[in-house]
DNA sequence: ATGGCGTCACCCTGACGA
């Protein structure tokens, strides 16, 4: 049974919801993480989703960060953030999705920008990675089947960026984001789209400004990761450029991981 | 060094993103 799992930073969802009906309409999934909502629960498009076929879980807050996760098989067991870590910010849902093929554990994460290296949006990146950690942690002992996924705001290798040296330890790209990437990979999670030979300058963000995406200036910062029990079962990653080209569209593209 | 683009909130300029 092939399964197919979805991430997307939509830049407010309010905006965006045409676009992203659209996008599922033409690429259904099994589940998708959604991030950036920029809108409070109360105002979440949940008839709209129902009528496309996805049951979503939503956690919300006004102007700023917010994550769901649609899906096509029930929703159980939700956390809302980083329990032991308290934040005003909504950045992390998390859902067990009953599929036929058994349990399987979704944690979708808006993580931290962290604005500059040295500043305090940083050191709270830092700590926000440190226990987003943790939690993963917990969560892969607990659900053997999992898979994080998200807008990571970490460009994990040089060669996703278009910049790499130029760019080197800006935000991003700073050894320390990089090391706490490293960190969720050696827990036993898999960066799917590594899996595969993927296109030269694979990018999923583009700056609106300067004709980043015209250039092809981006970096790949959204990212569908899995545990070893779920690995074997991948068979594609890619990124979904098409509604990058939208008018009025996200500055992310989304990313999906077929499981065959 | 700054702004460039887009979104949101609130009152039109500023914060924030990446």
């Amino acid at each position: 049974m092939v399964m197919k799992i979805a991430t997307w930073n939509v830049n407010s969802l309010s905006v965006r919801l045409p676009q992203v009906l659209a996008w599922l309409a033409a690429n259904p999934v099994d589940a998708i993480g959604l991030q950036e909502l920029k809108l409070t629960d109360d105002k979440f498009p949940h008839d709209a989703f129902k009528e496309a076929g996805y049951e979503a879980v939503a956690f919300g807050q006004k102007t700023y960060n917010g994550v769901a996760i649609l899906s096509r098989h029930p929703l159980a067991d939700v956390v809302r953030n980083i329990p032991a870590h308290a934040d005003e910010q909504a950045r992390v849902i998390i859902a067990t999705l009953d599929t036929p093929t058994g349990p399987l554990r979704l944690i979708n994460g808006y993580f931290v920008n962290g604005q500059e290296p040295g500043s305090e949006k940083f050191a709270y990146k830092m700590r926000w990675l440190q226990a987003l950690q943790d939690l993963v942690r917990a969560e892969m002992a607990a659900h053997p089947r999992l898979a994080l996924v998200g807008d990571f705001n970490v460009a994990p290798e040089d060669r996703d960026s278009y910049d790499p040296v130029g760019l080197r330890e800006t935000i991003h790209h700073t050894t320390e984001e990089r090391n706490h990437f490293k960190a969720l990979l050696e827990l036993g999670l898999t960066d799917t789209f590594r899996m595969f030979e993927q296109p030269e300058k694979s990018y999923s963000w583009w700056d609106y400004r300067m004709l980043g995406f015209q250039k092809n200036r981006g970096l790949r910062i959204d990212h569908i990761l899995v545990s070893e029990a779920l690995r074997g079962s991948v068979t594609a990653c890619m990124v979904d450029r098409a509604p990058r080209k939208n008018p009025q569209p996200s500055d992310h593209a989304p990313v999906v991981v077929t499981l065959g």
